[in-house]
RNA sequence: GGCGGUGUAGCUCAGCUGGCAGAGCGCUUCUUUGGUAAAGAAGUUGCCGCAGGUUCGAAUCCUGUCACCGCCUCCA
């Protein structure tokens, strides 16, 4: 979907005609800001009365007779010093308040240009008798929107600025496209995302559950447990592949190791701990400090790097009740977790290697991956240069994969800069999975050291890495993408056989044990259910062969097989089903 | 953690201004022995999330609490 300027102005106009909406029900309220954002705008208010379902409609209904009486958007640019006295008397703080902030940035431009005066205005739009601090730009007039591409959608809080230390306003949401047809796919995209929810699908199929004993962390039922074994084994094939050596670290450590690590410093809210012993213990909230004290178990040599570690990381979060969201946000989760040690002008090679690695899981899942160049956050550890150094290496080592990426300013992590790799799903949503974080910091905190080539001691590079990133999340987004219809490769039912009554009951027996003496995930079950009931609800359940076998089939020895998208494939010779099948499963197609 | 919403059978949900807790699916049994997405009948299913309170009487009203959903914040 292209991103059409034009949409861009009709959204954000509409964020200004629900703020005149708004200021007609409630003369008192104040004003936050109103963007234009994918799909739609919102606007943030701060007002008398929390809001309830039906005003939605009453606002909603408002805002389509002021775009009906097709009022102009006029614009006026006026000085700061006048609109700051404006909208004291009109006791609107939050304007108030930007108003200074672009007063205390204009400031500090015309220091430096020497020029004064230029900054110094700002723009407002008005529409009928609502005047509104914005820099637009807007359209013409209200009559230029069409009312029916529009809908408020929902209610919900948002902090002043972003910051939790402010107060909180109501945000409205409204979504609108250039046309009545794009907001009615969209709505029905909406519905189709309702449809795949993991939640539901996860509990339809009897993947795994969550219980109110253990918020946030997920009980794997068998057939959760099926394709999260077939993912762990297909993620520990590939590390073998480029040089990873299996360990397993503990739970939890004392909260001193932590507090070397600087975990403590950063993340103490979100440990969860226990005493013992007089001492206070931390679940794990990551691998990597384990990871370095095997490291440091022996003096290694330069000879010996790389060392490459992989570890099936159970790790532990407290995060905060409402940032909960199925397996996508969890408190207890499960990496797919590496460290690389390596010496300093290993790391390109290392980390150009890990990118041919994670591009080498993705089309398995019929999934694009999209690479981005995290940068230092304000909160870092460490030198500005050795930072700079890193950034660098993760850059050139893109550029070496000739891979495109975008940068994402200030989002790597305390420790050092990162790769991050998202991806799309079917239904166009992106989600964060693999992660590649290059770090100075930990060796250095750890004093990990090699004697190099000189017999001298030296501070080894140290590169994390996980690519589904946990497998709660990534099994979560997959039962979406998919939606509940795994490939074949993944199901945790490959085949079902169907006898067309219990005269041929013994005949499927014996087909399914063939098939699971040859490794097929393939069940039968005693039913008194009419075949058609036993399609249905094979289909429902997303398996993705039925063979249906009666008396045509017993004599000659075939299946009558139907494909879970295709229907009825007609009958088969089993050795060739299985031939079929088997392919299927080791091409993972 | 904050704001809003929702908790009734295994699932999806109905239950109005307080007055005997319901439907469909599922499950069990029986009948039916089937040919590519729902055979028929009977039966079964409840701490109305939890704890208080108001009331002659609470699934329903009030308070608190827990969990879930959406958003904000956060995400090593």
């Amino acid at each position: 979907m292209k991103k059409s300027p034009r949409i861009e102005i009709v959204r954000h106009s509409l964020s200004h005609v629900l703020a005149a909406a708004v200021y007609e029900m409630f003369p008192d309220a104040k004003f936050g800001i109103g963007p234009a954002v994918e799909n739609g705008f919102y606007y943030d208010f701060d007002l008398p009365r929390t809001l309830i379902p039906e005003d939605l409609e009453i606002i909603g209904e408002k805002m389509r007779r002021i775009i009906k009486e097709n009022h102009k958007f006029e614009r006026a640019n006026i000085s700061i010093e006048e609109a700051l006295k404006d909208f004291k008397k009109a006791k609107q703080p939050y304007r108030v308040e930007l108003i200074n902030d672009i007063k205390k940035e204009a400031r500090g431009k015309n220091d430096k240009k020497k020029s004064l005066g230029y900054m110094l205005q700002v723009t407002c739009y008005r529409i009928g008798g609502f005047v509104d601090l914005c820099s637009g730009p807007h359209l013409e007039s209200t009559g230029e929107i069409n009312p029916a591409s529009m809908k408020l959608a929902k209610i919900s809080g948002a902090y002043w600025k972003g910051d939790e230390k402010n107060k909180m306003l109501q945000r409205i949401y409204g979504v609108a496209f250039a046309s009545e047809k794009e907001l009615k796919n969209y709505l029905a995209m909406m519905e189709e995302a309702r449809m795949r929810d993991h939640k539901k699908l996860g509990r339809e199929l009897n993947l795994f559950s969550f219980h109110a004993e253990s918020p946030g962390s997920a009980f794997w039922h068998p057939k959760g447990m099926t394709i999260w074994n077939e993912l762990e084994q297909f993620g520990k094939g590939l590390r073998k592949k480029y040089g990873f050596q299996e360990i397993q670290t503990p739970i939890l450590a004392k909260n001193t190791l932590w507090k070397k690590s600087g975990h403590w410093d950063h993340f103490k809210e979100n440990m969860f701990s226990v005493k013992a012993d007089n001492e206070t213990y931390c679940l794990k909230p990551m691998d990597c400090p384990f990871n370095i004290l095997i490291y440091k178990e022996q003096t290694r040599s330069y000879r010996e790097l790389p060392i490459r570690y992989t570890e099936i990381g159970r790790i532990t979060r407290n995060e905060k009740s409402g940032e909960l969201n199925g397996l996508l946000r969890v408190r207890y989760l499960t990496q797919d977790d590496s460290h690389i040690f390596c010496l300093p002008d290993q790391v390109e090679k290392e980390i150009a290697s890990l990118i041919r690695m994670v591009k080498e899981y993705y089309p398995s899942f019929e999934i694009e991956p999209r690479f981005f160049l995290s940068t230092r956050p304000d909160d870092f550890m460490g030198k500005k240069s050795e930072w700079d150094k890193a950034e660098k290496n993760l850059a050139n080592a893109l550029k070496k994969e000739k891979i495109k990426y975008e940068v994402k300013e200030k989002d790597g992590a305390f420790y050092g800069p990162k790769i991050d790799i998202d991806i799309k799903d079917a239904l166009g949503r992106k989600w964060q999975l693999a992660t590649i974080q290059l770090d100075f910091q930990m060796p250095q905190r750890f004093s990990l050291d090699y004697i190099d080539a000189s017999g001298k001691k030296a501070v080894p590079a140290m590169i994390h890495a996980a690519v589904f990133g946990s497998f709660e999340r990534f099994i979560g987004i997959l039962t979406e993408h998919f939606a509940g219809a795994f490939p074949l490769w993944l199901s945790p039912i490959q085949v079902e056989v169907i006898p067309v009554s219990d005269k041929f009951q013994k005949y499927g027996d014996k087909i399914n044990l063939l098939l699971l003496s040859t490794g097929i995930r393939s069940q039968i079950r005693e039913s008194s259910e009419s075949l058609g009931k036993r399609i249905r609800t094979a289909q429902n359940q997303k398996i993705n062969y039925m063979l249906i076998v009666g008396e045509k089939e017993m004599k000659v020895k075939t299946v009558a097989v139907r494909d879970r998208e295709k229907g009825d494939l007609g009958a088969m010779k089993i050795d060739k089903f299985l031939e079929k099948i088997n392919d299927e499963i080791v091409s993972k197609k």
